[in-house]
RNA sequence: GCGCCUGUAGCUCAGCGGAUAGAGCAACCGCCUUCUAAGCGGUGGGCCGUAGGUUCGAUUCCUAUCAGGCGCGCCA
């Protein structure tokens, strides 16, 4: 990539300025640099601060203007770096490069040669990268809160595949101990109300649908645990009603009511959620390489060998009846127990157990993408990675922040007990998929989002994610209209002469070029995404895109071209922007559509 | 009490220590006999929460402080 270049011609040149005494630099080696995009054209394609880093003005300023000059020169004498237009030092002594435009427009070429593969790097150099995201308990829907890792994870797994990573996106689903027993139990009454059996009062704990009638105002009060108030439109009721029709044999189990039936219809319930979760994250185009089962840990013997393992390392020591690890010597807050006074593993086990899997499966890098909620995780899990041998550096959390709800300006948490949690799926029904996910990946992970259902919805009209879509599907319409006429874009595409536009108005070939410009920071993108974990840049790059195709559509016809030259040159600007906007749709894990209809 | 996240335009948010802080939406004014107007051009709108500090340079880093959110189990 073009940055990568300058850094590298940069660094000949102050290595040759200090070989020939014209500078002097720290300990003979060259300081950290940067080489920035600059907030406006005018100050170039790319600025360099390396000589404000080696001197304060006004000295800084002579340095700068030593290493333009052997830039210049460079730019003349190797041809792979004949892209340089000119060289200007400004303010306090930034070295700006002006890329040649006729260079510029070349690279359209190079975007369609490359096609789906322009923007594959190689930073990642294959190594193995483990991101494990959404993995809620499947007890429940995915809703519009922890549902939000899922679309960190797998676009970020988009974009680090993209960079050169092998990446394998992962879903952990706890199916295994109580929670199980306290669904199945769940599932039991409500068994029992649809065969007409009297369930009696409904649990105190479990998993249970609101209640149907039952207002805002009235949440404060018990719940009504009367068989008028089940909701049969309900989740759980649904889950039951489904447990019933898979295995109809248990209708005798649930007539006897043994605890030890819970467990076994817990199971049932708890794969019926399971698949609804699947299929929840299949109509968001949300992919997952492995479904990894907790209760596989015990299977394998995993559990006891991660514990052991740690045993052997000399972090385990014995409390209060209890098993601990000493995640305090590797910065944790405390110790965390294991295994308990009464016997039972803890969920903390399982965790050690899944990390240690995950190592001997050959992960280089472990990502967890969790919710604020789980911030208590980082120090745990990194001790954990410390204390199996590995580096704190090769687990990585990425916590994302709450979501609520914006119900008439205020923000409200969801909760159960409210009543107001709002699936995903229902949100994909709503707005669509594509829209969802632009939504979503506007913001930083960091950042908390209050979700306005009602905006939501209405944004799927001023999305500026079907912007996105459209600008792809502006440059399909060309396309079509010119095979409409019996001609063939790409073919002339092909064999266009670029340097034919650097005879448009002023206005025309700025347009051309900021479309270049943006398409070719793709690269840049992508690598940054992958290197810092930040997959929400994606979307602004997109508009960024879109804006520019725009402007270029609006300002410089193509199949009205008078000029054939301009022409051919033009459908090759539209192809290498349609495969950029491709590209990058897919890697949001939206659609790339070829036409759109007009709402109305 | 301790820890983490956030505070930037009316709203929702970008902003990799750099130059005159940006986008979308909302508001206002223009542009369709033209490759889709889901678009383009223009206007207005900012003590970057507050106060110090580091730096040639701070919205960005550090400290303090205010405000909002989240977390601190032998729960999962």
């Amino acid at each position: 990539m073009l940055r990568d270049t300058l850094k590298q011609m940069t660094l000949t040149t102050l290595a040759a300025l200090q070989d020939r005494g014209d500078i002097d630099l720290p300990e003979g080696s060259a300081p950290e640099f940067d080489i920035e995009r600059p907030q406006h054209i005018k100050f170039g394609n790319f600025s360099i601060n390396v000589a404000m880093k080696l001197a304060r003005p006004p000295k800084s300023r002579e340095i700068a203007a030593k290493i333009s000059e052997h830039l210049t020169e460079l730019g003349h004498l190797v041809p792979a770096y004949d892209f340089i237009d000119k060289v200007e030092v400004a303010g306090p002594g930034f070295i700006n490069i002006y890329i040649k435009p006729e260079w510029l427009l070349q690279q359209s070429q190079t975007i369609i040669a490359a096609g789906d593969a322009f923007g594959a790097l190689n930073i990642g150099k294959g190594r193995r990268v483990n991101i494990e995201f959404v993995s809620a308990n499947p007890t429940g829907m995915v809703h519009i809160g922890n549902g939000r890792g899922g679309f960190i994870g797998d676009t970020l797994g988009n974009v680090m595949a993209a960079a050169g990573y092998s990446v394998t996106k992962e879903y952990y689903f706890n199916d295994y101990g109580q929670q199980i027993t306290l669904l199945g139990r769940s599932c039991v009454w409500y068994i029992k109300h649809i065969l007409g059996i009297d369930a009696g009062e409904r649990p105190s704990e479990g998993y249970f649908d609101h209640p149907a009638a039952v207002h805002e105002e009235d949440t404060n009060k018990p719940d009504p645990q009367t068989n008028a108030a089940i909701n049969t439109d309900g989740y759980y009721y649904s889950v039951a009603q489904r447990v019933l029709e898979m295995a109809p044999e248990v209708a005798d189990l649930a007539r006897n009511t043994e605890i030890e039936y819970f467990d076994i219809i817990g199971a049932k319930a708890s794969s019926i959620i399971m698949e609804d979760i699947k299929k929840t994250m299949l109509d968001l185009n949300i992919h997952f390489d492995v479904f990894f089962s907790q209760a596989s840990l015990d299977e394998t013997n995993e559990l006891q060998k991660g514990i052991e393992l740690l045993r052997n390392n000399g972090y385990v020591f014995e409390k209060d009846g209890a098993v601990w690890m000493e995640t305090s010597k590797f910065g944790d807050d405390k110790d965390r127990v294991l295994v308990k006074s009464n016997g039972d593993t803890t969920y903390v086990a399982s965790d050690v157990a899944y990390a240690y899997n995950k190592y001997n499966r050959g992960f280089d890098t472990l990502i967890y993408v969790l919710g604020a909620d789980h911030y208590g995780y980082i120090g745990r899990m990194k001790a954990v990675a410390q204390m199996l041998g590995h580096s704190a550096d090769s687990l990585e959390i990425l916590i994302y922040q709450q979501v609520n709800l914006d119900v008439g300006g205020k923000s409200v948490r969801m909760s159960k007990r409210a009543g107001n949690i709002v699936n995903l799926d229902e949100l994909a029904r709503e707005v669509g998929a594509d829209v969802t996910r632009f939504f979503y990946m506007m913001r930083d992970h960091n950042s908390h989002l209050d979700f306005n259902l009602e905006l939501a919805k209405k944004e799927s009209d001023e999305n500026p994610g079907l912007s996105v879509q459209y600008a792809h599907a502006r440059i399909a319409g060309v396309l079509r209209k010119s095979a409409e006429t019996g001609s063939d874009a790409a073919e002339e595409a092909k064999s266009a002469n670029m340097a034919a536009l650097l005879n448009d108005t002023p206005a025309q070939l700025e347009a051309e070029l900021e479309l270049m410009r943006e398409n070719l920071r793709m690269e840049e993108v992508i690598e940054r995404i992958a290197l810092l974990y930040e997959p929400h840049h994606l979307t602004k790059y997109a508009m960024d895109v879109a804006a520019a195709l725009h402007v270029f559509y609006d300002r410089c016809p193509a199949l009205r071209a008078e000029n054939p030259e301009v022409r051919k040159a033009r459908f090759a600007l539209l192809l290498a922007t349609k495969t950029i906007l491709a590209r990058t749709l897919n890697l949001l894990g939206m659609h790339a559509p070829d036409r759109m209809d007009r709402a109305e």
